[in-house]
DNA sequence: TTGAAAGCGCTAACAA
DNA sequence: TTGTTAGCGCTTTCAA
């Protein structure tokens, strides 16, 4: 039943009202305004119109997707918006939804994969017609089997699923070629005579870094230079991990380390805070290198070597991946490409 | 008319399907599941969530909204989600509403009020329970009229409009004190000795700007410096602003200034840039200062004296406000504090 | 305490 | 081309 509005409340112009005003069926009302395939009149549609306009008329979207079953809205999970790379890729994906005509509401997920699932369960509720997933993507088997479990509920009514970078799950996806961005970083930072190197990676279980690791590890050995074990240091993906990392090496291990290479920015610059805390000067003591190529590099000095994501390409292709239902298990790889700055100058 | 489930659709199931497994009314199960007032029966109750979970039920929000006729959604307004400021805003405002159960949609206003209005008039449509406006906030006459007009229908139909930062409108407010904090930063800056200084402000529209140069004439006023109008350089509200001001500034007027106090912390940023171009260096050639202490300035070298903007505690204000529905044109002020730091030593 | 039934604003199949 | 009408999934009043 109606509940009676507020006192002072004015009930909302419904598309009822704008019928009424122009003299024509909700049904005729409706199809001028929200656009069916039908044609309608050109005498009436100015009518229904100009009433709309006079009763400052907007439609009610939940109604809309109540009616017709599904929403124009994707979501966009994201582990920390106040992340300058996943903030950077939200506006990008904002921005590709825009020409398609999506609202995007953006989740965060606060890396943390129970989280993640119990967002994906709300958005089967709300009906969105898809599901962005970027970062986080974890190796666990346990918890991403119930991952999968959801987000393929969520397929079963309607939706879509995109991965960002992260894979092995059956959904469409985005992918960046971490391994080949890693890889061919190493094989440049050889060639400028970097012979000695400290990785530092994140959570083990995260594909994404897992790849980069694996992809920088590559492009060492492709020059002959073996990385070991003991050279690659974990801890959390961001600015703090960066920082603890460094300032938990101990003195020996720092003095034969040429190049530290993080496999994200936030993470080198973080790394960069420590080696300063510790007294040691990028790059003169030692040379650092990133991933992503986030937008706050520029205010960095010396400037930071990383391998540049192109965010823009990724959320087209992600939105792009989100309106193709056909397309499921459909898969594009975004190319990465190397920046060389001066925080890795030719050595000798 | 129900439409054909697609080929491999299910249907997603309803709270129709959930009360028949339970053998129970829908209503029952309606109050059983999104809580009503009512009590019910304990059994009931038992049946009911099973049923629920065994069949993986969850509550379609948007059927919620247009029965209840309003939403638990909050509409969170941006100029850029890109900005370190507005992502870190956005993160504490989400923070904030999950401690309310609320759902935080953001947009994207691109400083761009015809947008603004725009967006006001889909969130009406789409029932939000609130809308904060955090960012821009100009002081064109004409436009902000219109956006008034367009913010005011929305309160109409029940929602709550906050503002965040930008003053004279009749609406609930959480206010920073830029003027405050501008005053006390210039009047800081005068005890360490600095006599002459540029100010970097962004369009003479935006309140916020507004009041943060006049705060710092009136520090400076307080310490009988007199602040000159052509000692006031406007540009925009952003990096690419900051970076701009400083290329066009001419010679003489850069080696006469011992201090630059762009209005927020992106735009110092981007002067630190403009001024690295112009072989500058800070603080030896001048002095830096920015206004809001948003986080990637943990990265900067000298570190740079700014006015901190608490926006957790802003994030919360704003969200109380939105939830608060008798607090129309209710006001909070939220300290901003002053950060000396190496980007303006103590000078002589 | 429970259920039947009306209604939220909108869409779409069907008939005219 | 237009209108009538049933229906989307849910809430809530009202009567039992």
């Amino acid at each position: 039943m109606a509940r009676a509005p507020q006192p002072g409340q004015r009930k909302p112009v419904t598309l009822f009202d704008v019928a009424r005003a122009a003299g024509v069926s909700q049904s005729t009302a409706s199809r001028v305004i929200n656009g069916s395939q039908r044609v309608v009149n050109e005498e009436l549609q100015q009518r229904v119109l100009s009433a709309a306009t006079k009763l400052n008329y907007t439609a009610n979207l939940s109604a809309q997707t109540v009616a017709r079953g599904k929403s124009t809205t994707v979501a966009l999970l994201v582990s920390d918006i106040a992340d300058g790379y996943f903030s950077s890729m939200a506006a990008a994906v904002m921005r590709a939804a825009e020409a398609h005509g999506l609202r995007v509401t953006i989740a965060v997920t606060e890396r943390n994969v129970e989280r993640e699932i119990e967002l994906v369960r709300e958005l089967r509720g709300q009906h969105a017609r898809a599901i962005i997933l970027a970062g986080s993507g974890y190796l666990d088997a346990k918890l991403t089997q119930a991952l999968v479990r959801e987000l393929q509920m969520f397929e079963d009514t309607g939706g879509t699923v995109v991965l960002v970078s992260r894979s092995n799950l059956p959904f469409a996806q985005v992918d960046l070629d971490n391994l080949e961005g890693a890889r061919r970083l190493a094989a440049a930072l050889v060639r400028l005579g970097y012979q000695s190197f400290t990785v530092l990676g994140a959570e083990r279980t995260l594909v994404a870094t897992h790849d980069r690791v694996q992809g920088f590890r590559l492009g060492l050995e492709g020059h002959g230079i073996m990385l070991r074990d003991d050279q690659i240091l974990y801890s959390n993906f961001s600015w703090e991990g960066g920082f603890d990392a460094i300032q938990a090496m101990d003195e020996s291990a720092l003095d034969a380390t040429e190049l530290i290479f993080a496999v994200n920015d936030e993470m080198a610059l973080g790394a960069i805070a420590g080696l300063r805390e510790r007294g040691m000067r990028v790059p003169d003591d030692v040379a650092i290198a990133g991933f992503d190529d986030i937008r706050s590099l520029r205010n960095i000095v010396p400037s930071l070597t990383t391998v540049r994501v192109p965010v823009d390409e990724v959320g087209r292709q992600a939105i792009a991946r989100a309106v193709e239902d056909g397309g499921r298990a459909d898969h594009k790889v975004v190319n990465a490409t190397v920046v060389l700055r001066d925080s890795t100058p030719r050595r000798r």
